[in-house]
DNA sequence: GTGGTCTAGACCACA
DNA sequence: GTGGTCTAGACCACC
């Protein structure tokens, strides 16, 4: 797995670690067992602080997406099937989703657009998951 | 249009505006060529710093979905079917949505649970901006 | 609400400052509403860094006992009576009351003294939550 | 008495060995004057450190729970009724009760629920500490 | 080796 | 004014 930091970026930092850290669950390329690079070889590899680093890794064990065990480093806790989703937190994403489409809608992009990116979007991640399934080159 | 603001929320006051004027445009309820409230008006209204909502009219104004004129004030300039969405816009919000989708799919929504939310919300968007039974009331 | 912090205990600064503060509201010193210091003036009294207070507050933002907003700072969000506790803290909850409770059974403490503790404390912070009930003069 | 360690938990694993033998003594599980095993047996059994059974060994000998030979090996050194509890060991579990019921309360469990919570982990030791129903298996 | 805690001090975002 | 982010560097706990 390899993550790309934009310093330049509006976003903080340990706010880019966990965004990229969340999509390589996402795609599989972390999966529940994995391990993380440790706080200190990201800092360096990066060249940022391993509060930074340390920061971004507290974020994600908060959501329980990672466990943390002192002499082991950080593991990937859960990923796409290990638990369903939490009623709360389905409630609060999908105001977020909500707000997100409406920035597209309102810039001009059409619905179906809108709707064929999120679908594209699902399905590479879950192609990326499960690359088996050959039974697939028409577009639907 | 009736804006709801939190001031407990978390996400910034500005941002909480920013985001019920762009859905009210994804819904049609704001169209282009209409007016917003002033500055100050939004100010009173919630009781909130004029700094704050100016802050929010220069992130909408940025964004190309408001203009504003020094005498007559702002008003929406551009919204669903206006224009196409820049090539620009439509790769780096591909992104944020990505992200956001990510989430999901780590936090253990199925696929198709993600895609039924980004269709049912497109779609409320859409019947809200043209309803299809054309059965008026007097309101509208 | 007086906060006393030991730093030679070995239990980490900010876990203290969290102790005393859901202590604080267990006992209704703090109630849902009420402004908590702020993180700068924290720090000057206890002669600490911004960073320790802040994560303090991080913890109980995190365990949903505050809630922080950048102009105004933090206020309690939740007491006794608020909402019912989940089912999931409970559960670890008892654990470590269990781990707790062993510890002075093999000390030599004896069974009924160890419930008797409990009902004091547990009173006590009831007592001291609402101080109206005059009807309680016997031990029992 | 069997020892279950979790190497996944946040708590140190020198920490749960403790815990577990603190609770096994005040189950009656273990009594002054059982053999313990050692601690080179131990590490063996889980598959850790020696050094961190031996940290283990070293905070229960510190609360006088255990005693070592160098000879003989650990031995329970006190339990339920073989002396009473020290003065100052008695204030400091106090304040750690109070902290823990605290936050049981500010996390919204009610009083009556605490108590009973309590009441039925005391009874649980004593019950099998000294089973009421003589009614014995082969086993014992 | 791992992560956790803390400091001193800086800069930025929010209102 | 508030809190959030980040740095550089230190020390400690765990194993």
């Amino acid at each position: 797995m390899q993550i790309q930091i934009d310093p330049q970026s509006a976003a903080p930092i340990y706010q880019q670690i966990r965004d990229r850290v969340v999509e390589a669950v996402a795609a599989g390329e972390l999966r529940p067992g994995d391990q993380l690079a440790s706080v200190r070889q990201l800092a360096v590899d990066f060249g940022i602080n391993v509060a930074t680093v340390a920061k971004a890794y507290d974020v994600l064990r908060n959501e329980g997406l990672i466990r943390t065990n002192h002499k082991s480093g950080s593991v990937i806790a859960r990923g796409p099937g290990t638990e369903p989703a939490e009623e709360a937190f389905v409630t609060e994403w999908s105001a977020r989703l909500a707000t997100l489409l409406a920035e597209a809608v309102a810039r001009g992009l059409i619905d179906t657009a809108i709707v064929d990116h999120s679908i594209a979007i699902v399905e590479d991640f879950s192609a990326r998951r499960s690359p088996s399934d050959p039974a697939k080159d028409s577009t639907s």
